[in-house]
DNA sequence: GTCCGGCTTGTAAGCGCTTGCAGCAACCTG
DNA sequence: CAGGTTGCTGCAAGCGCTTACAAGCCGGAC
């Protein structure tokens, strides 16, 4: 008792402490069965008093398993990808599986990231990636590798995959423009050639379509990239408006574009949806105040929903893949 | 040839491939010193066909540390915790550092998460924690376990903090409106008994003690919650156009509080200017956009630090505790 | 009384890596 | 040419846990 060992308790203290085999230890704190009830009470109670927790990397290296769960995402200071976390996060917290943070910006890193550098294959057990695009090639590849993995924003084939019905949510903002009566309806789009994002495509392809089925051709000139940001949004709000012929109504296929946006207009005098109509796909946080017409999306349920498939993966690693689609809804403000 | 073994490589088997003992591989890979030139360009050639990446778990639980950084927020889809976040997580990337996440948004949840629920100090070497609020008791155990601590947004006696200048940023929001003219000031606080930050109390420091110097004396019925919420700026707003003597000007100590609050004006027709002033704290990504007139901090800046500071306590553990203070910036918009 | 089956417990072999120590050439000194 | 360096390499003992297997104990069936 002369020495107080501040040194974080060992399986092995608990096992002499209480007069038992590290094995009975190991079993009695799992909760295995072939423990009778008083040596379990006793290695719990040892087990209290020495505050021990089992080493977590010990116990993975033996059993195999992190008990880690990776995240993938292009960026995270950003509403969309902070709540799609947040969700998984909340979900993952319960069943007691550790969430690994990844960001990767451009596409240097999304490719050393995919040629394993970091070997996140070896610090979690499964992956979720979150609007990140892939190649066919990369996707054929990982799979192959045996990664666990499930996709968020885009359905990649061979993985279970949470996404939105990106190109009904685009539809039933510009049919709602239509139905005001916009016969001539720009875009602010993000950027159609990068590899990081998929999501805009599909808007886009939204857009276009329902115009087509409204017997509108489409003028490339009002399709402006606003890049997701607010800055880019009003950029591409200040292009179409310099247009010879500018839209009577805008999609901004983010709510930020669609305040970038917003705000070009104020600057310029002019107000939505009077001279303007507008809009925008997300239903953010700041959508509501700002009195926005969007298509909005559950992204609470869709990081819930990452988050309880990742699991499910983890429990079932060859459980059926299986592809949920959220649906959107048009919320009808003031600007348009 | 026959079977190929899918299985991640292991030491051992570049240790053979390469015709040398696993120790020699070990030390190779590290680019520790004595090995061969020749040698160690041929395990290096070995492992890299082999596509082998040493297992982190098995040399995290050989060498006793994890190489991973914890952090702990209150939530994190929110403007600031999601921006702290990505700054410690650039910084952590470059080193090859892991992240591990953790939210504990609410007291029970932060008790436990103190308690040891979750054994973060044996899953991280050090923790940085963003706005958790300690007393001086937990303090003082957490230093005593010889746990590594960064402290972000809070000054916590033993470890080191990046901190805001949070007194003197709001001096600066008052002092602009005392400067226009303003004697009657309200404050949209946020919830001054919340164990979860200690922000607020710092802001609403400065608020008091910058209307006392100029000789006002306090009202406590202007001084509404807010919550740190859009909504709750809006109510707290509301509260404060209900009172028999408004204020002719306001202090939010958020920019999202300062939303609600321009929200509220906006749906009384009334403006900011001039019928009410305002004046937010944050400088987020829509205040600009709004023209709402802030105190800014360097949240970039301030991330970034973090991550540097809790690099140098994994290098030297025993580094002198080291405070910063950044500083605010009031810019004038137009809401005051 | 013997034998068997069911519980409970312990033994010990891993899990895949790191690292102190010893061994062994080759290379210098004097 | 003996003795001492120096530089590389391998051996083997961990790191703290899990788990297959064996062993021990007991009561009940025969």
């Amino acid at each position: 008792m002369s020495v107080t060992s501040n040194r974080q308790a060992t399986i092995e203290d608990v096992a002499s402490a209480a007069g038992v085999s590290v094995a009975t230890v190991s079993r009695a704190l799992r909760d295995l069965p072939n423990v009778a009830p008083s040596t379990r009470d006793r290695v719990l109670e040892v087990a209290r008093n020495l505050s021990y927790v089992a080493n977590p990397t010990a116990s993975r290296l033996a059993v195999g398993r992190t008990g880690t769960v990776a995240v993938l995402v292009p960026l995270f200071d950003s509403w969309y990808f902070a709540k799609i976390v947040a969700g998984i996060e909340a979900v993952l917290k319960d069943k007691d599986v550790d969430l690994l943070l990844y960001a990767v910006g451009n596409e240097p890193e999304r490719q050393e990231f995919l040629a394993g550098r970091g070997a996140w294959w070896q610090r979690s057990d499964a992956l979720v990636m979150v609007d990140v695009r892939l190649t066919e090639e990369e996707a054929a590849r990982l799979a192959a590798s045996g990664a666990r993995i499930v996709t968020v924003g885009s359905r990649t084939t061979p993985f279970s995959s949470i996404t939105l019905d990106e190109e009904l949510g685009a539809r039933k903002a510009v049919q709602h423009l239509l139905d005001g009566g916009h016969r001539r309806i720009g875009a602010i789009t993000g950027d159609p050639h990068s590899i990081k994002f998929r999501v805009p495509i599909l808007r886009l392809q939204g857009f276009r379509d329902c115009l087509a089925e409204a017997g509108i051709t489409n003028d490339p000139e009002l399709e402006q990239p606003g890049g997701f940001s607010i800055k880019g949004g009003q950029e591409g709000m200040a292009a179409l408006l310099d247009h010879p012929d500018p839209p009577t109504a805008v999609f901004a296929m983010s709510d930020e574009m669609a305040f970038g946006a917003l705000g070009e207009l104020h600057r310029r005098g002019l107000r939505a949806p009077d001279d303007v109509a507008i809009v925008g796909f997300d239903n953010n946080d700041y959508s509501h105040l700002l009195g926005l017409t969007t298509v909005s999306q559950p992204v609470d349920t869709i990081g819930a929903t990452a988050g309880r498939q990742v699991l499910r993966l983890l429990e079932t690693p060859d459980a059926p893949v299986e592809h949920t689609v959220a649906a959107t809804d048009l919320l009808v403000r003031e600007t348009a």
